[in-house]
DNA sequence: CGTCATTTGTAACGAATTTCACAAACGACT
DNA sequence: AGTCGTTTGTGAAATTCGTTACAAATGACG
């Protein structure tokens, strides 16, 4: 086999897979139904050989799949990438702080498209427990462990303060949360078996700050075109339906955007 | 020196020097006037090595700086993180995309107390335009380009729908945006000379989805400890304040979180 | 002033990741 | 069936990234 010695599958493998899966959910509502590696990569900016390498990591498991010559079945790739990042089945999540970037979050609409659920929603401000939140009601923190022993959600999304994040983390852990999406700036200190992927939004934009810098300063290039590229390819764009919106509506599937 | 052979800086590096300044002005606030890169290792779970490592891509510009046998003046290091990353002064950026989450997004604590200065806000809403978002009157997203002549923005905070991504930034680089921090789920093609950043929300569940699959199965190690963690220390927890919520009022700078 | 414990800066190494390059597989077409 | 253009799967090379190891620098202390 390809993959690692051990049997783990390297990060950015799972990220660019998350990335196939979202194109090829697109390419299907196109009516495309075959796709090669070679347009993978004019789409998505990922190098041919490396999509092709990143799925034959699972052909251990999964058996191959592509045809030579034709190149892969989209709706039968999508099915396997998502089979893989186990989202072909419903995943259950829970939302800590209900404030203005936690309830932006979960009220993403490609959440239900990737099969992710919101089953809960907690925080500790008393004036926001009891009161609404994408239909679901807003639980006391410290409730959790009890909350979840019936919900059985495995996924956190911490939107709280840095100075409560380490605190929460531990009640999350507590309550048998054991995958935590943490967008506080801070080191959280978990067990080993849970697993914490931290998404810094200062981070970017220091990142794109310093880059600016370095532009102005003569004329030499500045960054590879792979680097500025990660995510996947734009089809004919839409002028209308501006802003990211949530869909209010628990029927409202149909707008495909996300 | 020691950087790259070309004179360009590693994206890793640059994330972590993004992560040294934000741990930095927390230490500034908390009195701390000397550290060391062990502690650094111990508060942020970043290598000590790799702290010098990335700071010494800049002796060759800036000159050395931490003292052998005492370690770095926490002061005089936020200052040249921060001057590196051009964010010792101000950063004027746009938010085009006046949803849920564009307006978390630039409602956020942090932006402020690390010079980002929001300076206007797009969407082609007609609901929306005209309307307040944050202090700042929605602005129809074609008059981007009049508009920024004025501003100067070079920053800008892409927040639409994947449909609408690709058309909106070809807007936003004829206003002179150079940089933008995309949130939609598309490929920008983009001139050379224009930095994208792509954040996705989804792909960071899925890659957490795919680690919970992993750690059912046997009782084998899953996931090397550094991975779990890229951000930094936790202080001492204060289990109140819960969410995150921006500050309403101009003044509200004193609660030290984000 | 010399010794000692500490910590930096960096060279060398090693690991991880990406890209290249090509044999083998496939379908179309004659 | 045989040839041809295409595309996959994958070993090997190349590159990028992280870690280890250690000489040199510093301050504390006798």
């Amino acid at each position: 086999m390809n993959s690692n010695s051990n049997g783990r599958v390297p990060v950015p493998t799972l990220e660019r897979l998350a990335t196939y899966l979202r194109f090829l959910i697109d390419l299907e509502q196109s009516g495309v139904d075959t796709i090669s590696s070679a347009e993978v990569e004019r789409q998505t900016g990922i190098n041919a050989a490396q999509f092709r390498k990143d799925l034959s990591v699972f052909y251990p498991y999964f058996g191959e799949f592509g045809k030579p010559g034709v190149g892969y079945n989209v709706s039968e790739l999508k099915r396997r990438i998502a089979r893989i990042l186990k989202i072909d089945t419903e995943q259950r999540i829970v939302l800590v702080g209900a404030g203005n970037l936690g309830s932006a979050l979960v009220g993403y609409p490609g959440l239900k498209e990737h099969h992710f659920t919101l089953v809960a929603v907690f925080d500790n401000n008393t004036a926001k427990i009891g009161q609404p939140l994408w239909g679901l009601t807003i639980h006391d923190v410290h409730r959790i462990t009890d909350i979840n022993l019936d919900l059985q959600a495995r996924i956190a999304i911490l939107a709280v303060p840095a100075t409560s994040a380490q605190h929460v983390a531990e009640l999350l852990v507590e309550a048998g949360i054991r995958a935590i999406l943490n967008f506080a700036p801070v080191l959280l200190r978990v067990p080993e078996h849970v697993f914490v992927r931290n998404v810094s939004f200062l981070q970017e934009l220091a990142v794109l700050s310093y880059h600016l810098s370095t532009a102005d300063e003569g004329e030499e290039d500045h960054l590879s075109p792979k680097e500025a590229q990660q995510t996947f390819g734009a089809k004919s764009p839409d002028p209308d339906a501006l802003e990211i919106e949530a869909a209010h509506s628990p029927t409202a599937r149909t707008r495909k955007q996300e």
